[in-house]
Order: C-alpha cells, then structure tokens, then sequence
DNA sequence: ACCACCTGTTATTAT
DNA sequence: AACAGGTGGT
C-alpha cells in the first residue's frame, strides 16, 4: 500500500490518506481525481481495516463506475461484490429491487425512458382533453421531471397560480397514477422513490445506515436536489464522506443539477477538510492555458488555476469553414495528415455539441474510409425496433403495461387500427383496468370487427406465450422467440432496402446480446428471485447510453462533449464552435445558461492531452436555410498567443465542398485567368479597413457577386464586389 | 385497415 | 433536412 500510495503527488496523497470524517477534494480537470477516489478506497480497506460491504461509492455514469470498479479489483485482487458501486439512478434502482413490496411496486416495475414517457403524457393529454395547442406534453414532461429532480410530489405542490400550473398538477397526478397502475418507474422516480423509501421505513433506514459507514462521491457539481438529499440521508451517521467535484465542470444545471451543493457542503455537512488537485497530468500547457482563459470569464467560481509542466506542446489550430461540409472535409484531411504521421485512430475524438452535427462528419469519414465509432446519438436500446420488442418481453412480464401494449398490439400490423383501439382505449377506462383487460374483455363482448378480432387473439396469445417461457427457459431463447412470434423479425424482413437490412440486423444483434447478459451486470445478484427478463429489461434502459452493443472502439471516436466528460483523448477536435451552436442559440438569453455552455467548453478543452484543433462554419445550414455564423465567443477568449496563426495554407489548398461546386453560381477555376469566374482565387489584396488578406472563395455574378477574403488580421469576411475597392498586390 | 404521398413543423445536452 | 401527422386512394 505504501507503495502505491507513494506514485501519487502531495495533495493526492493527503486526500486518499485523510483521516476518517468529511473530505471535499476539489479536482480540476485531470489532476486525477479518479486515481485519488480508487487509492482512497483501496487505503480503507487496506490500511483502516474498514470491510467493503461498508464502502458505498456513487458516480454519475455507468462508465465511471464499472472502471472505478476494475481498477480496483486489478488492485486489490479480491472480492469486492459487497461494496456498493453504482450510479445514483443504478443503486436507487437496486434499492427498489429490493424492497419492492415495501415500495408498493410490483415486483417486475420496469423502468421507461423518455420517450415512454412522453407518449403516456401524450395519452393523457388526450384522455383529460387538454387542449394540445397551449400546452405542451413536452412542457409537462418537464414540469414533471423538474419537480421529481427536486424531490416533490404532486400533492405537495402549492396550490396553483394560474391557469398553466393548474392543468401542470393535474397532469402530474394523473400521471403518477398512470404510472403506479402500470407497474412503470421513470428515471426520476428511481431516486424519489428510494428517498421516499428510505425516509419513511426507518427500520430500513437504520439498517443501512449502519451498514455503510463510508460515503464516496465522484462528480458532486453534477448532483441535484433530490439527489443530494438523498445522499444526506443515507450517510447522516457515516465515519467518512469523501467527495470529489469541480464546480467548472458543472454541465448537468437543465438536469436540475445545483452546484450550490459543492459550495454548501462544508457548512451542511459540518467540519470538512478540503483538498485541492491543480496539478493536471493530461494536457501541454498551451491547452490548459487555453481552458483557464476561458473559464476565468465566469463569476462565482471556487477559483483554482490548474497547472502543469509537460511543456507547451503544439498551438492550438483554428479552422473557419466555409461551410459544414467544408469543415467535415478538413476533418477527414486532418486525420489522414495524422495518421500518417503516426497517430493512432483511437486516440483522435471528434466532440460537438449537439448530436444532429454527427451526420454531416459521419458521411465525409465514410466516404473517406476512416473508421470511426460513435458514442450516442441514437443509441442501440432507443431505435425503434428494439424498442418494439422490448415492448413485447415487457407485456410478458407485466400485461399492465399500458405503454408497451399500446406500441405493440399493431406492431407489425395485424388488422387492430385507430378504430378497434379506441374500443378498447375506451373499456380500459370505463372499467378502470389495463388495456390488456380491457381487449380480453371485448373479445367476449364480441364488440369488435372479424379482423380485428382475429389480430388481438393473436396477439395476447404470443404474449401468452412468452409469459410461459419468462420463468423455464433462458434469456436467449425467449429472446428470439419474442422476435420471431411477435411476427416483427418477418415483416423487417420484408421491408426492402437498407432500412429492412439494418432492421433485421439490430434484432439478431440483440439476439446475441442476451446471450453473455449476467444479471450482476445490473447489480442486482442480491435480488436472487428477480426474472432474467425484468433484470435484462432493467439493464437496457439504465444502460441505453454507451455505443452500440458491438464494441468496436477502433477508429476515431465521434460524440458530444457530454459524452466526452471524464474522458481523455491525446488529440482532440472541438467541431461547430459558432453562435448559436457553442454557446447554443436556446441558452443566450441567460447569463446563467451561457455560464454552463462555458464550462462545457471548459469540459471539451480540457479532454485534449496534446493536441486541440477547433473548427467552426462561417456558413451552416439550419432548417434547411443557409445561415451565415459567427465564430464562437469562447474561442475569441482563448489568447492569440496559444492560436497557430497561419491558417491560409489549409484554406487555400482544401477543395470546396461539392455543394458549393455543384451550383451554377459558384465555379472555381484556376488562378490566373482574369476573365473567368473564380479567378481570383488565391489572389492577395488589400482593404482599407480590414488590411491585407486572401480571396478563398468567390460567388454569385452582377450585383449579387461577392468573395470571401481571408485577413491576416480580421479573419474571413465575406464582402459585396460593388461596395469594395480592392487592391491585388 | 393500410399504404403512399403531401404538408407543416421543427431541435440541445442524457442517467 | 428530417419527421410526425393528415389526406386520399386501394
């Protein structure tokens, strides 16, 4: 242990050697703060004799925790499958799992996404008739989940105010009941439920109280209200609370997250050694240099200046597209360029900020060849077609799963239309039971047409089906007989092209998912009675995030900078730093909101090691429209001194984009030949106001024709011909 | 009931 | 540019 202990620097020895009681350890980016959490655990248990089914560690992703935990096991080569480690939602949901009945829950209560959710408050808009056109379900979907984050129910909302709040809370209440009725838990009832739990069983409480003595917390910025009350609760008697945060890192605030938590902590949690890592082992100086130019914009910090000393490394490279195309075009030469001086793929990442710019650099990586991974964007467990099966294996554990039978009864289509449904929409609430009843019982009353008739037979006799083999067999076969009879597999089949091919090809990819599933993936091996089904189910919702099942990390690596947090990558891309897009356009009202697009770029910044290079498109288009864009404020923030200047060499030399080839009003030709459109290209001129620069691109014709210049000192304008006097030197 | 086509609408970030 | 929802023909 000693040993170990002696490879840390100074302040991560003091915080991994603490003595028991309340540690905050303000990390910076970098400086170690996961090394420091898995040595402090390891000190615990080795050196305070302190046994690991006392140890309790919460981190905010799944990744986080599952390294965490192979980091640990590697060092201290034994058993650790006592001590809990987990998200907050993971170890809610254990809870839950376990005292089911104490909960009032069913003990097979699945777990629904957003999109669940949205179509059950879709459902009820219509069944209380709200009128669509004023209020939103996405509005009370964020009512809802907003007074969940902080740890209110609808009873205990105040009486409403106006009229918005008045429908809001209505909503809210039925849908709570909607959700108890179907046996449905949403992400933030995970937490509000084992709050509940845990406050009023106090025999429970107690128990667990004594049995975890040690609270770590990884990523304390990011925890909201209910979450950190639930914390409190848990560890009111505890030996030791270690936490770990870095309030610059705080990106989660639209989640309800409160980096007043790490600011509070000292007075809340009473007397508290606090510890500071600022020295960062990721990054050359010139990127840290970059990262804390830009956060220094921001009030209110607890203020601290990472620092380093593994050089100045490489400038940092800026690169002002003409367009999005153009911009993923020079990513695709970048890489190539590294790549041939020796970089390997892996260690290249491509971070944005919003999931819907992946495409246009997914298509030029494509056609180039370069292999890349995505992480997110529309994950495996949330296309469709695997959600339609789930839907299936749901329905067989739980026919009160209103969702699941209201996606699937026609799914493939078997004769039950709007019409036959709204029939049984219609019993279902007229009896107060599911539509599962409900469709049993108007097959009796004959009500229906032949078809439809025929198809809701069929149909509750492959759930029948599967519910038969919930309990013998395996989890493989009920799998694939769940894509084969609920008739999905084939009518996939049927559907031609490539959509029908990647179709079929998911479900047998969640075929053989199943296979290597062991429920410990879900952290449940204590509930030893649970289904295979229900724990798998359980898995690929809190789970969804993280690629595509198949885990080919080779290739560059694509994702959003949410995504990328906690991760390091020798050379980074930061892809689409423009207004709008970086600070994005829905955050720049309130100074708040850009804060927290501040410290995302501060997050992006500092995934480098040791290379950034920073892209944005001086012209993208939105709906469809072309827009012209503005640089980012946050680039204009990083020093000059930290830029490589001399952009034009790339610009001049890069081929246009072919959307702007393809257009009659826009031809290049060769330098050289004065009469030709494009023939200025590449010429050097000078402006009166912007000083001297070069012509990059040039288009239109008559009045309408115009260039884009290049300035050495302004940067890329784009001017009117008949406005401009030039000078060609 | 279902399919193909048209039209208006529209987007952060994610456990 | 993509997508949900509506319309009209089979």
């Amino acid at each position: 242990m000693k040993h170990l202990i002696s490879q840390l620097n100074r302040a991560q020895q003091q915080a991994a050697t603490a003595q028991l009681g309340k540690i905050l350890v303000l990390a910076g980016a970098g400086s170690g703060k996961t090394r420091v959490l898995v040595h402090r655990i390891a000190w615990l248990i080795n050196e305070m004799c302190v046994r690991p089914s006392s140890i309790f560690v919460v981190t905010f992703t799944n990744r986080a925790a599952n390294e965490m935990r192979s980091r640990l096991k590697e060092m201290l080569k034994q058993n650790l499958s006592d001590m809990w480690i987990g998200t907050f939602h993971g170890l809610s949901h254990k809870l839950l799992r376990l005292h089911w009945q104490a909960c009032d829950l069913p003990q097979d209560f699945q777990i629904i996404d957003f999109e669940d959710q949205l179509k059950m408050l879709c459902c009820l808009f219509r069944k209380l008739g709200i009128d669509e056109e004023h209020y939103k379900p996405r509005q009370a979907q964020q009512f809802i989940n907003g007074n969940k984050d902080e740890g209110i129910r609808a009873v205990q909302l105040a009486l409403a105010k106006t009229a918005f709040e008045s429908v809001m809370i209505k909503v809210y209440q039925h849908y709570e009941q909607m959700c108890n009725g179907s046996g449905l838990v949403d992400f933030a009832e995970l937490l509000l439920g084992s709050y509940e739990l845990l406050s009023q069983k106090l025999d429970l409480l107690e128990y667990y109280r004594e049995k975890f003595a040690h609270f770590l917390v990884d990523e304390f910025q990011d925890t909201n209200i209910i979450q950190y009350k639930w914390l409190k609760l848990l560890s009111a008697n505890a030996r030791s609370v270690t936490i770990v945060g870095d309030d610059d890192q705080s990106i989660y605030g639209w989640r309800g997250a409160r980096v007043e938590n790490i600011y509070n902590f000292k007075s809340e949690f009473g007397k508290t050694q606090v510890i500071r890592l600022e020295q960062n082992y990721r990054s050359t100086e010139t990127i840290l240099s970059a990262a804390n130019a830009v956060i220094r914009n921001n009030n209110g910090r607890l203020g601290k200046t990472l620092w380093t000393h593994t050089g100045y490394g490489e400038p940092i490279q800026i690169y002002g597209a003409l367009n999005e195309e153009d911009e993923a075009l020079f990513l695709v030469h970048q890489v190539m360029q590294h790549r041939e001086n020796g970089v390997e793929l892996e260690d290249i990442a491509v971070l944005y900020r919003s999931n819907a710019q992946s495409r246009v650099l997914e298509e030029a990586l494509l056609r180039s060849g370069i292999s890349y991974s995505i992480y997110g964007g529309v994950r495996f467990f949330e296309r469709a077609e695997i959600k339609d099966i789930l839907a299936y294996l749901r329905l067989s554990v739980n026919t009160s799963d209103d969702v699941a039978f209201e996606r699937v009864i026609n799914t493939p289509p078997r004769g039950v239309g709007e019409k036959s449904f709204q029939k049984i929409r219609d019993l279902s609430q007229t009896l107060g039971v599911s539509l599962w009843d409900a469709a049993h019982h108007l097959l009796e009353g004959r009500n229906l047409s032949c078809r439809a008739c025929d198809g809701v037979r069929h149909f509750i006799l492959i759930i029948e089906g599967l519910t038969e083999k919930t309990k013998g067999s395996s989890l493989v076969s009920l799998v694939r007989d769940g894509v084969q009879k609920s008739g999905l597999l084939a009518f996939f089949q049927e559907q031609k092209g490539e959509k029908g091919r990647s179709r079929v090809e998911n479900l047998e990819e969640l075929v053989n998912a199943t296979k290597d599933f062991k429920i410990d993936l879900v952290d449940l091996e204590y509930a030893s009675d649970i289904l295979p089904v229900t724990a798998f189910l359980s898995y690929s919702t809190l789970h969804s995030g993280g690629r595509s099942l198949n885990c080919t990390t080779n290739g560059i690596q694509l994702m959003t900078i949410h995504a990328a947090k906690g991760l390091e990558f020798p050379l980074v891309f930061i892809c689409g730093a423009e207004e709008g897009l970086f600070p994005h356009y829905l955050s720049k009202e309130d100074p708040l909101a850009i804060e927290e697009e501040r410290r995302l770029c501060y997050v992006a910044i500092t995934r480098a090691m040791r290379q950034l290079c920073i892209t944005y498109a001086q012209e993208r288009r939105i709906f469809g429209r072309e827009e012209i864009r503005q640089v980012s404020r946050f680039v204009l923030e990083i020093p000059d001194t930290l830029i490589e200047e001399d952009h034009r060499k790339i610009r001049v030399s890069m081929n246009l984009p072919k959307r702007m080839s393809k257009s009659e009003t826009y031809k290049l030709t060769d330098v050289g030949d004065n009469n030709k459109e494009g023939a200025l290209l590449g010429r050097q001129i000078s402006h009166k106001r912007f000083g001297t620069g070069i012509i990059v691109a040039q288009e239109g014709s008559g009045v309408q024709a115009r260039i884009h210049v290049y300035f050495d000192e302004v940067g890329q304008k784009c001017l009117f011909m008949k406005y401009v006097h030039l000078e060609t030197i």
